[in-house]
DNA sequence: TATCAACCTTCCAGCGACTGGAAGGTCAAG
DNA sequence: CTTGACCTTCCAGTCGCTGGAAGGTTGATA
């Protein structure tokens, strides 16, 4: 199977499979054309790399989940551990981002949005408030 | 003053500081010696856009807001839809990641996280659920 | 006066995770 | 035999810094 075959099965952009080679995440095989040669193990980890990025795991996240997901004799803690991390991490940026939220909100209620200069948003951003 | 003192004052590195010279954000004047020599008008500036940036606005975003601080003419409305279009993209990106998390909570809870090898994480990631 | 640390300068490279584009080879259909 | 859709490699750019090398300046101390 071609790379453009694999892209639409896995979901992943060409470029994108062809870095994630680069980076030593996947190794096709290649035909007598120099063309990359994609088997159904090879798709398979493609659609894994395409859902646990969806999910927010970062490329080196993905290569210790893949290792562990082609590793038959794995201790499942070890999986759960990365994606505890990571929920952890997940919970992080959503308070910083609420937290955002609220400021700048309160300081969007603040301005009139006229056609005056004063503006509450730039005297916070100028003098903190 | 020169660039370790405006660093201190505005809370941002000098690597940051003379970072934001190169792409235009701010113009100190040089010393004979080579110096950067900074007003205090630049440390305003430098401290709004440390400001600024921790409340996630983008690069671009700042050098428009701090070009509307500077124009004692601006209409309050101009700063406003810049915040407004921030604080919906603030969102969605809460929304985003809540909706990750969600996932991950879930499937976190389904893994026993113990020696064996089965795991509900790994099933989900594979095959998509 | 020599020297030393603590500043400052410029320039180049790298991070993460791609993405775009140029220049060129291959293949299947008409 | 040409066309167009594939495929290949390689290089550069994105964003917002950050690190480091190599060298100049300053102020205090011996």
């Amino acid at each position: 199977m071609n790379i453009g075959e694999a892209s639409e099965r896995s979901g992943l952009p060409s470029k994108t499979i062809r870095y994630y080679e680069d980076i030593g995440l996947i190794r096709p095989d290649r035909g007598g054309n120099g063309y990359r040669d994609y088997a159904a193990t090879d798709i398979h980890k493609l659609r894994f790399l395409q859902r646990s990025r969806g999910l927010g795991f970062s490329v080196e996240e993905c290569r210790q989940l893949l290792a562990l997901y082609e590793d038959k004799d794995r201790a499942s803690v070890d999986v759960k551990d990365i994606a505890e991390t990571k929920l952890a991490e997940i919970d992080r940026k959503i308070r910083e981002l609420t937290e955002l939220r609220r400021t700048l909100e309160h300081l969007v209620h603040a301005c009139h949005g006229n056609d005056r200069p004063d503006c509450p948003i730039l005297e916070e951003l100028s003098d903190g408030g």
